[in-house]
DNA sequence: TATGCGTGGGG
DNA sequence: TCCCCAAGCAT
């Protein structure tokens, strides 16, 4: 790479950053820890969606060592609503190989990153530079923007020939004085101006180094993937309740939330036929009949390429509980623990609709 | 190598 | 309303 652009296009973006970066908490953080955890967070998860959720995890697991020591029940729960469950188990994980492994503190070097659980070529190459100041490049989704962009590189996002070649540029470019910003830099100029759709060129601290910006047609970078088929599912969940308390049953095996709570349920090819599936779901695994079951309203939930509406049937439970067949454990909830508990946002739009949370 | 995994916001 | 997709990783 020529040594001029290189030395331009560094401090352009730099020079950006420090002007324009915005206030975030994990910014505000030296320890590779915390760092560690907003890494994890931001995987495929919007900065303002996380927020909370930092702040939160932070304030109950403050130290790897705390982390490692947890239940795997308690992290899941501080997780329930951020979604990707499968981070949280592989973060702490990761927090006990590190206390076993590494005495308790995070490797510095990329390569010992990657050896960790949840840890993969992007989230290495952050933590190492970012915590560690280690000149290491990293590749998430902003950056194949912007660098197919000011180099104009065919290809789809996740073609893995575009994907070596935009490593092989982020390794050229990544600043050996101040790799943690570099890269911050370029991923904050993918989020906030160099978008997905109507980029902000004109206000673009590197558009005079842009390939794409030349060509006129910032947009067409990367090219867009052929566009996922949409599967429609229905499904039949029952609110069981005892008194002022809920049933929550935790599967075995699941497509989706393994390992958390969720409501006994059953899928189905159409709706008008998933009152009965569920009953003989209730009756055979879980020993329960629902006694005059009222309807509540349809709740639509959306899982990847997945469209689920559920059907829910609230009614006391009748019979005595037992967990059998594709459940793990089944139990009554009240509603002060519903509050503390991992269960993820497709049923607790189901329970918002019985007016339970 | 392709696919599955959650959720919320924006166009 | 509906579709797209965002600080990816594991299998």
């Amino acid at each position: 790479m020529d040594a001029t652009f290189q030395k331009n296009f560094r401090k352009k973006l730099l020079d950006w950053y420090q002007k324009h970066k915005r206030d975030l908490p994990w910014r505000r953080s030296r320890d590779p820890y915390a760092i560690w955890v907003s890494e994890i967070m931001l995987q495929q998860t919007q900065v303002a969606t996380v927020i909370p959720y930092y702040e939160r995890f932070l304030k109950k697991f403050p130290t790897i060592a705390a982390l490692a020591r947890a239940e795997e029940e308690e992290v899941l729960a501080l997780w329930a609503g951020l979604g990707y469950y499968r981070r949280a188990k592989l973060l702490q994980r990761g927090a006990r190989a590190v206390a076993e492994r590494h005495g308790g503190r995070l490797p510095d070097d990329p390569e010992a990153l990657r050896e960790l659980p949840g840890i993969g070529p992007y989230t290495a190459g952050a933590i190492a530079s970012i915590a560690f100041r280690r000149p290491s490049p990293l590749v998430d989704g902003n950056v194949v923007r912007v660098l197919s962009r000011v180099f104009a590189r065919k290809g789809h996002a996740k073609d893995a020939r575009l994907q070596k070649e935009i490593w092989a540029l982020a390794a050229d470019l990544v600043d050996p004085t101040q790799p943690g910003d570099f890269n911050q830099a370029l991923m904050e100029l993918g989020a906030t101006l160099c978008r997905v759709a109507l980029p902000s060129c004109e206000r673009c601290p590197v558009q005079g180094l842009c390939a794409a910006r030349r060509g006129g047609e910032p947009e067409a970078y990367p090219e867009s993937p052929p566009p996922q088929k949409t599967l429609r599912l229905q499904r039949a969940a029952a609110v069981a309740l005892r008194g002022e308390s809920v049933l929550l049953v935790k599967p075995r095996a699941a497509r989706w939330f393994q390992g958390l709570w969720g409501l006994p349920h059953e899928y189905c090819a159409e709706a008008p036929a998933t009152e009965a599936a569920l009953g003989e779901c209730l009756r055979s695994h879980l020993g329960l009949a629902l006694l005059r079951p009222q309807a509540l309203p349809a709740t639509t939930h959306a899982i990847t390429q997945h469209r689920i509406t559920t059907w829910a049937w609230s009614g006391e439970a009748q019979g005595r509980l037992k967990a059998a067949g594709p459940y793990e454990e089944a139990r009554f909830f009240t509603k002060k623990e519903l509050a503390g508990v991992a269960l993820p946002n497709f049923d607790r739009k189901v329970l918002a609709a019985a007016k339970l949370i």
